[in-house]
DNA sequence: CAAATAAAGGATATATGGGTCTTTTATTCG
DNA sequence: CGAATAAAAGACCCATATATCCTTTATTTG
């Protein structure tokens, strides 16, 4: 008797990875003093390379500033401080997530919906909006505050 | 430039084809009417062997009935009527979603939150009751309305 | 009982996300 | 300029979800 159960998640680990990464880089980095991702994925207990990997296509997508050489790394300049979390998402787990049907049908919408579709989209949309209102500069702010932590 | 986006999802495929199949029985098959797993696969365009697999571990966990043999096949009883939705969820993808950090983390709730826990688990949270509330034998009645499908 | 049927179960293959390693490019500083 | 530093980029490996195949067990029917 084998059961095996599948990992599921909302967001990839790439995607978890690269928020609290640029929640990091809100948090200690600024035009002054860059944030290597040395440092970044120790504090953070990410694999470094992986890291590297997220946060050059943050770099490439232009939701993080970085520079080479001797204290570089990475920083947010002020467009990227009013980059919404549901950009981040984007760039990194795709356009579909918001959009994908819970069964994974691929036409499922209100005029076409699946069983669970008026059960469940609420749940989907309500987060999407969320994180589209939300800024890195405001989710950064969250961490000072209490026992929050990453 | 190779912008990688890893897919991510709420439900594992396994988890999608095992409540698609479970609201299928729940329509087409009686105590006197068996479904087999071929006659499913087909209708539902899921791979064969692998929705065999699900329906065995369904049947193991006591969700779905079964009978072996010629006219052999699944279909569910009084109690399987009665399933939530939940359940069949935490069967294939464990009982971790529901309670899982969107961040990852591993420690992460109200009173130890991640930057992202307040502004998201009221829609983990809502999702999460309304499947637990939700019979497979209410789902299975969505059908019958209007354009759902499976 | 024998043949046929269909689920149960186990072993194996494939695709993808996750993770590592090495080389190249850009920048700083002595 | 040359050495050191750190990001960018590409190749590669590993674990796991997904998918396939084959054998065994149970049940039905003639």
């Amino acid at each position: 008797m084998t059961t095996t159960q599948s990992e599921s998640h909302v967001l990839s680990k790439s995607c978890q990875y690269a928020l609290r990464a640029v929640v990091y880089v809100a948090r200690h980095a600024s035009s002054s003093h860059l944030i290597g991702a040395q440092e970044m994925a120790e504090s953070l207990e990410i694999p470094k390379h992986f890291l590297s990997k997220i946060l050059q296509q943050l770099t490439r997508n232009q939701l993080v500033s970085s520079t080479k050489g001797p204290h570089g790394g990475f920083y947010l300049n002020d467009v990227n401080e009013l980059t919404t979390i549901d950009r981040i998402v984007e760039v990194m787990d795709g356009p579909g997530l918001f959009k994908a049907c819970v069964l994974g049908l691929p036409e499922c919408s209100s005029t076409h919906p699946c069983p669970l579709h008026f059960e469940v989209v609420e749940y989907r949309d309500g987060f999407y909006h969320k994180l589209k209102r939300l800024t890195v500069k405001e989710l950064a702010q969250f961490v000072h505050k209490g026992q929050i932590h990453l």
